[in-house]
DNA sequence: TTTAGCACTCATTAAGAGAGAGTGCTAACA
DNA sequence: TGTTAGCACTCTCTCTTAATGAGTGCTAAA
């Protein structure tokens, strides 16, 4: 499809590019990479790759940069792998294959690691509940009207809330409610929690625990609410491509929608291994000046959440996709031993 | 101390520099406010307030902006005290009143609201674990070697936690360990939890429960760490002082350090009621462009966080103060109700 | 097919000229 | 004595102009 001398010369553009955001010309590449050939001919097939779309001129008398479709091409076939140093490895197993750590920690302290290692916008979002096993279901009465509501699911998750009733309930009557919810929810999936199946729990209580019962799975339905983490927003501002702080502005405010954040990340809980999206690919107009690298987390084989780091689409996309893959690697590491 | 015409005068400048941004010469203030002098006359003012320190020049030709000194004046003695309007008050209640949120939830929307209301960065400690008391603590056994904690603390927290045993444990066992663990804790506050109480107490226990005791009271300890939100980054880009990105690096950097951010707000919890922190008098370099407006909030009569905005030194204090004040307000109401 | 040479384009930078805003000072005025 | 008008002065900001230099595309020769 591409020649040779072809792959080379976008390689070259493309690495030169990452590393110093200027546009580069013919000349830069013949003196840098030793491929044999005069700048002349190098001009000559950079005028190829920008007919094909491959490259783009910001103006008449700059060199050339790389356009999406460049990048794209550069991924699939050009990159090459390059993997984190042993001492950054080491660093990331250290912090994060605490046995002791809740999985929340873990998952903000990956965040932040993944932030340190790329220099860029960490995203992680923690597992999303939907898929997940009621494991174990309990209230227990703390006041007359106040009751604790503990739910673990099945990686790992655990969630607590506090219920204030109308009524007044016994510690007795609430525990036998409890029992008999916690024998109904074992084993059903979150997602399976809807309507009909709540109804017909409901209806199986009487007419004193009916209403706690409402109370109860109501507030489950609540939880279920996915998180997500965004870390190192500051990283991402010393990249030239946001001296215009009007860019700025707009990506910053994206990252605060997390509804954004979820839908970006969710297509990417699809497909297995890291996957790459590249600026227009994104189908989020303020995200398109953006790369994204992601990949899922899993528990014992099924995967749970996501991870990637976002950042302009001049980035190491070898080193952004090495370390999107330690760290999501990692986490699963650590996750599904504390599961097992 | 100083004449009413030299407040004026200070006062019509900070005003208009906060609206504008822009240095304030006297002509302007001669045409906008009515003070019905020339305006040579407010020129011989405006040296005076320099001369004392409330003013600056930026350079010679330019207009007046005041000093962090002159907005301290302001602050104190000068500024009109301006109540939000009824319709952003309606919606602050509207979404914080909800008795069914949790506190976490509660405090993220308040987070969001104040950002809302200011345009600029909100940030939020969640209530300090240091001052609670416990309230109940219960272990239950899930698996032979896998035991939840949950703790309930005095002013509506709760706190759970999973953890992996070496040892197994029969849910007998565990149940009478949870129950010594209750009457042990319950009525002491989280701050007591010291070194000797925690061996007074671990030294009670057979050879059997205390590693699991030891367990449990780490990772009490380690829970101890506190919260704190920052929102609306985005927001304050917007604002002229920041056109500079590597300010605004610099900004948010700070603002990713939890640590800096909780001796910022740590001060503010000592005091009660709104306090301004302006430019310079806030020890942190970074933040020395910026300033802070903060507010305790509280559970029925005890101080449990502290929250407040940050932005340019030049923010509009009077929204501000208000906006501040308005949430704590009401979040100290929803917390308060609850608890009751 | 490759390369050297060359004319051409266009961003970037520096210097210079006004324009404009605002001041401080002086002197007149109430 | 406090206030005001007038004026010279300073300094930023903007616009223009010119020079520089990087990089290209094309042509013709090797």
């Amino acid at each position: 499809m591409l020649d040779e001398r072809k792959r080379l010369v976008l390689r070259a553009i493309v690495d030169s590019y990452i590393e110093t955001a200027e546009p580069v010309g013919s000349r830069t590449i013949a003196r840098r990479h030793d491929l044999g050939v005069s700048p002349a001919t190098i001009r000559n097939e950079m005028a190829d790759l920008e007919e094909i779309g491959y490259l783009e001129q910001p103006h008449v008398s700059a060199g050339r940069i790389p356009s999406d479709k460049g990048y794209r091409f550069y991924v699939d076939a050009l990159m090459e792998p390059r993997p984190i140093p042993d001492e950054d490895v080491e660093k990331v197993e250290r912090q994060l294959l605490d046995p002791q750590l809740t999985p929340e920690r873990a998952l903000q302290a990956a965040a932040k690691l993944l932030s340190l290692l790329t220099e860029s916008v960490s995203l992680v979002v923690a597992p999303s509940t939907d898929q997940l096993v009621f494991k174990h279901v309990q209230l227990v009465c703390l006041e007359p009207s106040s009751i604790l509501v503990t739910l673990v699911l099945h990686p790992m998750i655990v969630k607590t809330r506090l219920i204030r009733t109308q009524k007044e309930y016994s510690p007795e009557a609430v525990g036998e409610i409890s029992d008999a919810l916690n024998r109904k929810l074992k084993g059903i999936t979150y997602r399976q929690l809807g309507a009909t199946v709540l109804n017909e729990i409901i209806s199986e209580f009487g007419e004193i625990g009916r209403a706690l019962v409402e109370l109860v799975l109501q507030s489950l339905v609540e939880e279920k609410e996915e998180q997500i983490y965004a870390t190192g927003a500051s990283s991402i501002l010393s990249q030239p491509e946001f001296r215009d702080v009007q860019r700025a502005a707009a990506l910053f405010e994206a990252l605060e929608k997390k509804d954004v954040l979820l839908s970006v990340l969710g297509s990417a809980a699809k497909s297995s291994g890291v996957k790459v999206i590249i600026g227009q690919e994104n189908t989020y107009a303020p995200m398109q000046a953006c790369s994204i690298v992601t990949c899922t987390y899993y528990v014992g084989g099924d995967v749970v959440g996501a991870l990637g780091v976002l950042g302009p689409t001049r980035m190491d996309y070898a080193k952004m996709v090495a370390a999107v893959d330690l760290v999501a690697q990692t986490v699963s590491m650590l996750l599904s031993r504390q599961h097992r």
